[in-house]
DNA sequence: CCGCGCAATTGACAATTATCAATCGTGGAA
DNA sequence: TTCCACGATTGATAATTGTCAATTGCGCGG
């Protein structure tokens, strides 16, 4: 669909000690000091849109958390489509199968322009071991992606496709005066299950309705009320 | 639906040190010693059919891990109906929330008769500190949560009916020689977020079709080949 | 400013699935 | 054995969604 294989831009080495996010990501948990006993390096990337972090069957040598931005995991199916499994955000972890040596299981791709944290598998193998509140933030960050799975399975694949997207418009977030970019219509339908032309018109409705604003931006802005009554069926 | 809740019932304390299965569970890595050292009771529950083995947001003492049998983790929908996100078989682990003090997610129920053993937390959060193997074995079994729930998403949610009914059965494995208990339609909807009715509809044309035989007992066995090709769709 | 390219939208129609209702089949209770 | 209860199956019809094709809208490069 997209040639557009655009890849992730080095910023910089990471400084965790400073890291804005830091209280969000894994390593709320250390002390400075222990920030400055990591020896392998921990990289500042910024994603662009579109950029591919990594690809489903490659071997495995880091785990990434969101700095900002969004991230979509997704798989292609046999039929040329894609589905995707996952959506990422600030705090969020991607490629934990990592850790258990194993190769990446998706494709991870930027949906917006994002920051996100590269750290090495045995960088965070030995904080495993070593840091308590490293090890419990891993097991968080492994039930959340279960978490995550669920909500996509009951909120966004049952039930009728107007329902699924009015949940998938909740789910991100752009609701009140918290406008959002979406994805485009191809995404929303890899998101649902469904197709782009039913993505499109489900949308177009919305906005006829008015349950869906244009900002003066790309983004946009939910009627929270009129949403979740539809996301009831 | 189902005013049947029976209660699983308890069998005995657990023999892990005998346990058959021992090795596809999570203690494969404990010596008889280390077993002995256990002080908390696991103990060895039988599930009937239909039985409850806990139930979504209430406090959650346990883990279970799944000896034999079947068990459904679902989630209760605003119309009534049901989701099921999550099957699980001998050596998979239900309630690993638990281990991070929180509720539980789903309600878990037995499809088959089933034989589960009940692991209190505090147990496994001892030994996932002080044992390196049990510390791996549960990182793999959140690991395996995470793919199962991506496989319902992907095979069990994504294109039409009759795919994802074939996708289905061939997960159960009732192929080749391999008879199998098949849910009940109503449950096989549940699993594919289609109707009772349609899950129906697709069953009774796979028999007509020679897809899937009735066996002498209430098991069926189905046509590996003809359902690969239907699952490519 | 124009026009190209790509995504979004829309139309027409076919296929799939849901809904509501009735019937069938079977195992278990009386 | 007969009858009942419940799940499975089937039918008729409406609603939803997919498919294929055309058109619109818009940003960006020339």
């Amino acid at each position: 669909m997209k040639p557009n294989c655009t890849n992730p831009e080095w910023v910089g080495r990471a400084k965790c000690a400073v890291c804005e996010v830091r209280n969000f990501v894994l390593f709320s948990g250390l002390t400075t000091h222990e920030l400055d006993s990591i020896l392998q390096p921990v990289d500042n990337l910024h994603a662009p849109q579109h950029a591919v972090l990594y690809e489903k069957g490659t071997v495995a040598p880091s785990v990434y958390t969101v700095r900002s931005g969004l991230i979509k995991l997704k798989i292609d199916l046999p039929n040329g489509g894609q589905r995707i499994v996952r959506l990422l955000r600030q705090g969020d972890v991607a490629g934990m199968e990592t850790l258990l040596g194993e190769r990446y299981h998706h494709t991870a791709i930027a949906l917006q322009d994002s920051d996100v944290c590269r750290i090495p598998r045995e960088v965070l193998m030995r904080l495993d071991q070593t840091n308590p509140s490293v090890h419990q933030a891993l097991l968080q960050r492994w039930q959340r992606s279960v978490d995550q799975a669920d909500h996509f399975i009951v909120a966004l694949s049952t039930g009728p496709a107007e329902a699924r997207m009015a949940r998938l418009l909740i789910t991100l977030g752009c609701i009140g005066d918290h406008p959002e970019t979406l994805p485009s219509r191809e995404d929303m339908g890899a998101l649902l299950g469904i197709t782009t032309e039913t993505a499109s018109r489900i949308m177009a409705e919305f906005k006829r309705r008015g349950l869906v604003h244009a900002n003066s931006g790309s983004e946009v802005v939910c009627d929270q009320r009129g949403l979740t009554q539809l996301a009831g069926q």
